[in-house]
DNA sequence: CAACAGTTTAGAATTATTCTAAATACCTGA
DNA sequence: TCAGGTATTTAGAATAATTCTAAACTGTTG
């Protein structure tokens, strides 16, 4: 039971890239092959800026900022906000909640059936609900 | 039915920074009272600070930094992070979870029972949890 | 009251992130 | 195919929250 390299193909991403509405330029695509190129992942601004170095492409952190958020505006990716000192991204979008492991600065998902939140309150009047978050923390023991 | 303004005694938030292991000092009795005075609070440095200098109260900003995380060590506040650009410190200290109302940048408390959260999983082997946290981002509709 | 450790503070430093405005790259219509 | 226009990228400056430094000050204790 091999886990395939589900590898993106410039075409592929290209193709992500158009239906976001996002003009598939080189730095967006190689940065959307690094984002999606196997399972979900949770990283940083600065982590995704150093992998995308590492393998020999060339982009400016500015740049990955601005893709962040543009992928985040367009429903590629969500922001997770659980350290006050740095903003994570996350390439599963579907509804889901997270162990941050303190010790280490990592995220992960917590896996199994969805999370159930009971006992949520209507929320004050004039005001919708648009999103729950739940953060396990967790520590080394 | 009118709100008794419980305002803190000098002599009372002594006794409670006393009893908390740390030095009273003008600057901490002063926080402490501003704190502390009357129901439960969520505030950002910033604003603590500018809260004391509108009663004439001579601190620095610093030294708001350093009182706000002694007294989360001290078990007398708790930090609550819902926001990518600045920590919120709260003064209720039991357990509780928040609505964040991002429109206008403020964290209130969810009222009621308390909320359950079902269905979490054990927490990834040799951690244990050391905080579940809850945050119902609500939004002006 | 002396003396020492703990505390405060101004200002510099740090760090994540955003902004600016100039250069460059996509895309479309001819 | 290409010119022209707009979107994107980028280096570097700027911003903003927070932390650090090291010197001055203050609470405590004997
Ligand atoms: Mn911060
Ligand atoms: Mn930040
Ligand atoms: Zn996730
Ligand atoms: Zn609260």
């Amino acid at each position: 039971m091999r886990r395939k390299p589900k590898e993106l193909t410039n075409e592929t991403a290209t193709a992500r890239l158009r239906q976001a509405g996002l003009r598939p330029t080189r730095q967006r695509n190689e940065l959307a092959k690094l984002l999606f190129r196997n399972g979900h992942r949770h990283l940083t601004a600065e982590a995704l800026h150093g992998e995308a170095v590492a393998e020999g492409i060339k982009v400016s952190l500015a740049t990955v900022y601005n893709t962040l958020h543009q992928f985040t505006q367009a429903g590629l990716l969500l922001q997770v906000v659980v350290d006050p000192t740095r903003s994570y991204f996350d390439t599963n979008t579907v509804y889901h909640q997270h162990f941050y492991h303190e010790d280490e600065g990592i995220l992960t998902d917590i896996p199994g059936p969805d999370i159930a939140v009971d006992g949520l309150p209507t929320p004050p009047p004039g005001t919708e609900i648009k999103r729950v978050d739940v953060v396990v923390r967790v520590r080394k023991h």
